[in-house]
DNA sequence: CTAGGATCCTGTCAGC
DNA sequence: TGCTGACAGGATCCTA
């Protein structure tokens, strides 16, 4: 369920195969996962825009591609390219099953699969991308965010609890449930921390952490995720290469031993250490 | 305006 | 074995 750092993963492998390569021909498998009419031409360049992956062509048309929860593209050329949502068909025969569309360009096909049918493929004017609705409400990345928009924001939202709050994506842009996680662990907050507290110092270290989460993920994903797979498809779990609290719950927390526990924060599961992360009224 | 919950959809897993 | 409910790396829509 790609986040900022896949989506980058993403962007950086698809710039080597398709960029110059013409898309000759869209298949769609499932009507939702297409929206308008699919278009020929040549690829320009590769953009992002937080989690959102933008495909311009030489024709003044675009392709946005939002992978949403369970989203993959797929590149099988000479050899196989793949990122998102990691499962197995990053290996299996495709199309499959998931398999909601399919861009065959002069030389290679990709495969846009999605499990739940939450992500798709617009296509819409190059000059339209970013006044698209998504993409123009979407607030600055941690790399670009000042200290002061970003405690403003969070002084607005003051009876929010921090972890839905910068999960937002026109509040900061490009966290996810897993790097929230991460920021919040790096940045000894709890998650359910309401917004008001949060000092300035912290909204500062915030900021701090999740550039360090995400970039530490994306030099990971470029030698996990990203890596060309073989045919005989070894599985792992990329989270283990950088990781400190997502999906870790029952062990150890790297910095005070305590166990790392999951609880729920507004509807979404959550890793925190009980030690080091405190709510309001904890010692 | 904010805050919270339901919802889109498919698949898997734990528990009975 | 078969069923059931919970849950899932996202974002929007609806209600109060």
């Amino acid at each position: 369920m790609p986040e900022l750092p896949e989506v980058e993963t993403i962007k950086r492998g698809l710039c080597q195969f398709i960029v110059k390569k013409k898309l000759i021909r869209t298949t769609i498998l499932c009507a939702k996962s297409f929206i308008g009419e699919p278009v020929t031409g040549a690829v320009k360049d590769i953009r992002r825009f937080g989690k959102a992956l933008i495909i311009d062509l030489d024709n003044q048309k675009s392709l946005m591609i939002h992978l949403r929860m369970t989203g993959q593209l797929i590149y099988d050329g000479e050899e196989r390219y793949a990122a998102g949502h990691p499962s197995e068909n990053f290996t299996a025969e495709l199309p499959n099953k998931q398999t909601r569309v399919i861009l065959e360009f002069d030389d290679g096909v990709l495969y846009f699969n999605d499990q739940r049918k939450f992500g798709f493929i617009k296509v819409l004017p190059t000059s339209e991308v970013e006044k698209d609705a998504f993409i123009k409400k979407l607030a600055p990345e941690p790399w670009t965010i000042s200290v002061d928009e970003l405690y403003e924001k969070l002084q607005r939202h003051k009876n929010s609890a921090i972890k839905p709050t910068i999960l937002d994506q026109t509040i900061i842009c490009g966290l996810g449930n897993i790097y929230a996680d991460e920021a919040l662990f790096a940045s000894k907050i709890h998650p359910e921390r309401k917004c008001g507290t949060i000092t300035r110092e912290e909204t500062e270290l915030l900021i701090e952490n999740a550039k360090d989460v995400m970039e530490k993920s994306i030099a990971s994903g470029g030698s996990t995720m990203a890596t060309y797979v073989k045919a005989d498809g070894t599985k792992g779990d990329y989270l283990d290469f950088f990781a400190q609290v997502f999906h870790k719950e029952g062990q150890p927390c790297p910095r005070c031993g305590t166990k790392i526990i999951k609880i729920k924060v507004a509807g979404r599961g959550t890793h925190i250490c009980p030690h080091c992360q405190k709510k309001e009224g904890e010692k």
